[in-house]
DNA sequence: ACAAAAGTGTTTTGTCTACACCCATGT
DNA sequence: ACATGGGTGTAGACAAAACACTTTTGT
C-alpha cells in the first residue's frame, strides 16, 4: 500500500490559538478579534487560524500573532517576539468544540508589553484589547444582546483564556516572564505593577524593590533614570539572563 | 457551500502519546512499546495511537492507557484512574516527526504507582518498563544494533519523555501529585523514596516528616500501620484533598 | 511647601537545615 | 544485642512581612 493508510485514522483539521495578554492602565487585558463569519458571527473570539501544511505549531502561532498585531514575526526558535513572549499552551480537541467539523486547536500564550492599537488584519473584522475580568464576567452574566462590548466569547474560547490567564499568573512566581509586559527599559515600579495587575493584589513598593534587585540575574541597570511615572527618578532596567527564579516572588495569599 | 470548504485546511492526523512514570526499585521508569511496523520498526517507542472520531483528547488517552497497560479506564472527567494521575502535556506537530504523513501528537502525562508487569496490547508486539535515565542516556550514546535493551526512541519520543520528566519533576514540588506514584495506603517513608527518585537527590527523613505531615491536607492518616519496609512500624496515610502545596516542597539545588 | 514615587534600615516572625536523640520492630 | 527504619526536639541560618524613615523630583 502506500505509505499509509488514510481509512486507517479520521481527518482532522488543526488550528492555533492564541491567548494574547498585556498590561493596559493597570488591568489585565486580552486581545479579542470579532468573527466575521458563522458560527458565532459577530461574537469575539481569540485570533487564530489554521496550521498550514508546511509549517510547525509554533510557526503558525507566530504567523498568526505577526497577521493580528503587526508584531514582527521572529525565529519561532527563539521565544521573543519584539520583546513578547510565545509559549504553547495547552490543546483542545473535544468532539463538538466547532459545529463545522472536527477541530483540534493548539492554543498558544502571549506575554507582550502594553501595544499600540491592535491592526485588524486577515479575516478578523476588527480587534481590540479587553480587560480579562470583563470577559471572564460575561461568561456567566446576563447581557444585552447587540451590545458592541458584550456577549461571551466564541467556542470554547472562555475556558483557553481562563486557562492561559492561570498559567501567566503560576508562571510570574518563578520565572522572570513578567518583564515580558514591560517595555524594553522600564523601572521596578513598572514591574511592580504588572505583579499587582496580573495578580490582582497589592504589593509592598519596599519590600518588592529589595526582592527583585536582590535576585541575581532577575535585573540588570540599564544605566539612565527616568521620572515619567512621576515623583522621584527612578533607575532603568532591563530584564536580566535569569529565567527561573530562585527564590520565587511570593503570590500574597489574598 | 456546505458547512465548510474542506479545500481551506490540509488534513492532519491527530494520535496520542503516553508518557507513563512510576518509581521502581528506587528509581523513576517510564513506559515503552516495541513498535511492530516500520518507520522505527524494533524500536522502543511511548505506547500511543490514534484518536478516534468521536472522543476527546483525555478519553483517547484514557483509552489508550487501558489498552497498553490493564489499567481500568475510568471517567476522564475526574484525572483519577485505578490512583494513576492523567493530565495533558504537551503537542508536538513539526512537519517531519513522523515520515509516513502529517501527524500531530497530543501527548499526555500518567502517573502510576508501581504496577505488575505491563500487559502488551493492541499493536505493540511488547510493553516494559525502562529507566528514564537509561532511555535519555540512549540518545547521544553509541548502542548495539540488535541488542534488545537499547537504540534511542523512536520519532520525537526522547523529547517528549523528556518534557514529561521534567513536569513531574516541577509538579511534585507545589502539588500533592507525587502521592499519585504510591499505592492507595503508603508510608511517609516511601512517599520519601519517590521524592528521591523522581528527584534524584537524597533527602533528610526526618525534616522531610515533620515537613509532610505538617502540610495541612496533604496527608490523613489511614489508622494502621505497616513494618513492610522494616524497622519500627510506621503509620500509614492516604492523599489529603490537598492538591496545591503551600507552602511548595524544596528540591535541594543539587 | 507639598505631594508623589523611589529607595534604605530595622525589627519581628516564621521556616528550612542540620543533627542529637529516642522508639519499635526483625533477626 | 544490634541493625533498620520511624519519629521528636532543638539551635542557628536565613528570608519575608511590616513599617519608620530619607531622597529626589514636579507643581
Amino acid at each position: 500500500m502506500s505509505p499509509y493508510d488514510p481509512s486507517a485514522f479520521p481527518p482532522f483539521a488543526v488550528t492555533v490559538d492564541l491567548v494574547v495578554l498585556t498590561v493596559r492602565r493597570h488591568e489585565l487585558c486580552a486581545l479579542v478579534v470579532r468573527r466575521g463569519e458563522a458560527p458565532f458571527q459577530g461574537r469575539w473570539a481569540l485570533p487564530g487560524g489554521f496550521v498550514r501544511a508546511d509549517e510547525d505549531l509554533a510557526g503558525a502561532a507566530a504567523r498568526e500573532l505577526a497577521e493580528e498585531t503587526g508584531l514582527c514575526a521572529h525565529d519561532p526558535a527563539t521565544p521573543e517576539l519584539g520583546g513578547a513572549h510565545l509559549e504553547q499552551l495547552a490543546t483542545y480537541g473535544a468532539p463538538d468544540r466547532d459545529p463545522r467539523m472536527r477541530v483540534v486547536s493548539v492554543a498558544h500564550l502571549v506575554l507582550a508589553p502594553d501595544l499600540p492599537a491592535p491592526r485588524a488584519g486577515g479575516d478578523a473584522h476588527g480587534a481590540r484589547w479587553a480587560s480579562v475580568k470583563d470577559l471572564l464576567a460575561r461568561e456567566t452574566e446576563s447581557f444585552q444582546e447587540g451590545d458592541e462590548q458584550s456577549g461571551p466569547l466564541a467556542f470554547d474560547h472562555a475556558r483557553i483564556l481562563a486557562d492561559g490567564v492561570e498559567r501567566a499568573r503560576s508562571k510570574i512566581e518563578y520565572s522572570s516572564l513578567a518583564t515580558a509586559f514591560c517595555t524594553p527599559e522600564f523601572t521596578v515600579g513598572e514591574l511592580r505593577r504588572v505583579y499587582e495587575a496580573v495578580w490582582g493584589v497589592a504589593l509592598d513598593p519596599r519590600n518588592f524593590h529589595r526582592k527583585v534587585t536582590g535576585t541575581p540575574g532577575f535585573l540588570v541597570p540599564a544605566g539612565g533614570t527616568t521620572t515619567r511615572q512621576g515623583g522621584r527618578p527612578a533607575q532603568l532596567f532591563r530584564a536580566g539572563g535569569a529565567t527561573l527564579l530562585n527564590p520565587p516572588m511570593l503570590r500574597p495569599e489574598i
